[in-house]
DNA sequence: ACTTCGCGTGCAAACGCTTACTATCAGGTG
DNA sequence: CACCTGATAGTAAGCGTTTGCACGCGAAGT
């Protein structure tokens, strides 16, 4: 008593296709093509035809579907993870997007994992996306690289595309869509910003080499200070990663390491901003009354910090990706490399420095 | 000159199991089953074969592969936002646990559009997801239960498995599984915490009848007050949905209103929370020291403002989901229903009411 | 009345893979 | 030396769709 493929634990099955065509009495060829809509089928032959799908309650085998010809479509995205404002942001963009141009959306996370992001790309690959998107950053090894421009270039050789959105292009011989942020831009607009009320030692809160977000926004703070001619002091740079706790954490070991020696703060996140104004809460220091800070992204928590940020435009960042990468054929196969702005966002949380 | 399906733009196409076999000198049943793993071949001939793979960069094809029997495992979670941190969690706990069961974790976003709601169902339904997870409200009207309650009667005759997340069950006989959080536990013992600390006027920020989250919450709101005898004031319940922005807004025009008449809030969750500090504070009041305050969820903001609120287990709710809904078949058919529970988690925002 | 359309259908061949069944060949038995 | 056995590998039958082609049949053209 062999079961077929497609039947369950309970005896019942998916029906087919045929199954409609039995129950209406035409050709699965007809079935299909009035399924499908435009096809100039007698209204007769259509009714039945619909009638027999409800009281089958048939759903096309979006499988059996995808062999067949029709490809469906769908883009992914792969990230760090998806309760990272900045990433579900970002994802939020790409769904968006997704949505528009008829597609559906296939979500990964690694947990920053370099290995589980390849699998990841190889999946998606054996999903047929159209689009693999890559989201945030990775330290990325010589082995990485090599392997993930190989992915890059067997994906654009089926017609999908790889988009590297917010890290280092793989090189230029590599077919990929690039998007980045203009980090250095925007830390350059945050720090005059506090340069310019007056502030002369302002500490760097998550610097982090090896990372691109970080250290183009640590590029952007040293500018600042060389544009103001001031001079600059490694010892104001703190070295942590990307998280509230981490923010935390500096800012406490700062303040008990000795005497406060900063009247600002560049914090190089919002997150990390917010751990660091409940650092200096929990020694009775406030902002901006004591210590001014800025932070960078302009996420939710700048709000409730009340916290003069750098825009990002984390969604459009998704949507462009999406666009980019579908566009391409029309563009006749060109891979751009955009970046995109940032601005600063005034809130209040910067004091001209006391003089 | 007609191009064969598969084929792309630039010409290349994606090379087959035929291939390998034919570059590997074997037949397409070697390289298949070779590429499954169990299979005892000869060392040689598998040489040859993985060779053979490498040089062409084969992938396999899951939609065939799907088709042929090997069903691809997935599961699928719709949500109304990605951005909005409670789902996220949410969304993070299915992936982790998809992972861990091997399965690949599809992402839908509705908006909060019952229309959509039920077209990613449909959707997922096709894709031959093996459980789909609904997270979060809608307002639920009979023409969408009825719909909702088909999909979950179809979906189980197929073998997958329709979740409820946070959301009323569809009745007794819809088979789904259902998990929800015990809003008005949680709700109690936030209110309870500040009733005991002296306060008796304690707005309620964020009612939304039809709402089951907002109403579980104020429930448990209500509860504790005639618990401690509190006479219950409707003019301190305060409608919104559950953004920062309607937290600003309540809070706004309550101090607008007239003279503050309440010395404590309770806030449906922490965005409304975080946004009514922000309201208080452009009007010069702190929290806590001129008002308490209490919110719900535990999430990422509740941090930054320092804010006792009542602890969900967010990423464990996405977790036993996929559980419940993959073990479905093990535990021989049952339809669960699970309650969650909350606990209190004391930060400084509450201070006793000054006699 | 006899072609000529053209609309509405059906037939059957893919699509790329898995897997039950079968064939082959070596070596070991009786 | 015929025969069985076990390890490998091949054959071919699906899986559920889509779609090019062919076919039948009334309506319109001559």
């Amino acid at each position: 008593m062999a079961r077929r493929a497609g039947d369950t634990a309970d005896g019942r099955r998916r029906s087919t296709i045929r199954e409609v065509a039995d129950k209406a009495g035409v050709s699965v060829a007809t079935v299909s093509r009035i399924l499908s809509g435009s096809y100039p089928a007698s209204p007769a032959t259509r009714a039945r035809v619909m009638r027999a799908v409800k009281e089958l309650d048939y759903v096309a085998n979006a499988h059996a579907r995808a062999l067949a010809g029709t490809p469906s479509k769908s883009v992914a995205i792969v990230l760090n993870s998806v309760i990272s404002p900045h990433y579900a942001h970002v994802a939020q963009g790409v769904e968006t997007q997704a949505a528009v141009a008829g597609r559906l959306c296939l979500i990964g996370t690694t947990g920053g994992d370099p290995e589980r992001e390849l699998a990841m790309v190889k999946f998606m690959r054996e999903q047929h996306a159209e689009a693999v998107i890559l989201v945030g950053n990775v330290v990325a090894d010589d082995k990485y690289r090599e392997r993930m421009s190989q992915y890059a270039h067997t994906l654009a050789a089926i017609g999908s595309r790889l988009v590297l959105c917010g890290r280092p292009s793989l090189g230029p011989d590599v077919p990929a869509v690039v998007i980045e942020y203009d980090h250095a831009g925007g830390a350059f607009a945050a720090t005059s910003h506090l340069l310019s009320a007056g502030h002369r030692r302002i500490l760097f809160l998550g610097s982090r080499p090896g990372y691109t977000t970080a250290e183009g926004r640590l590029t952007g703070y040293r500018q600042a200070l060389a544009a103001y001619k001031v001079p600059h002091d490694p010892a104001l740079e703190v070295e942590g990663t990307m998280e509230w706790q981490e923010g935390h954490r500096m800012m406490k070991e700062r303040l008990a390491a000795g005497p406060r020696d900063f009247t600002a703060v560049f914090a190089v996140n919002d997150l990390i901003a917010g751990g660091a104004c409940r650092a200096l809460a929990e020694q009775g220091l406030r902002v901006p009354d004591d210590v001014s800070m800025v932070g960078f992204d302009n996420l939710p928590p700048s709000l409730d910090l009340n916290l003069t940020t750098v825009h990002l435009p984390h969604e459009e960042v998704g949507r462009t990706a999406v666009r980019l990468a579908l566009e391409h054929e029309a563009r006749g196969g060109a891979f751009p490399h955009v970046t995109l702005g940032t601005h600063l966002v005034l809130r209040d949380s910067v004091r001209p420095r006391m003089q």
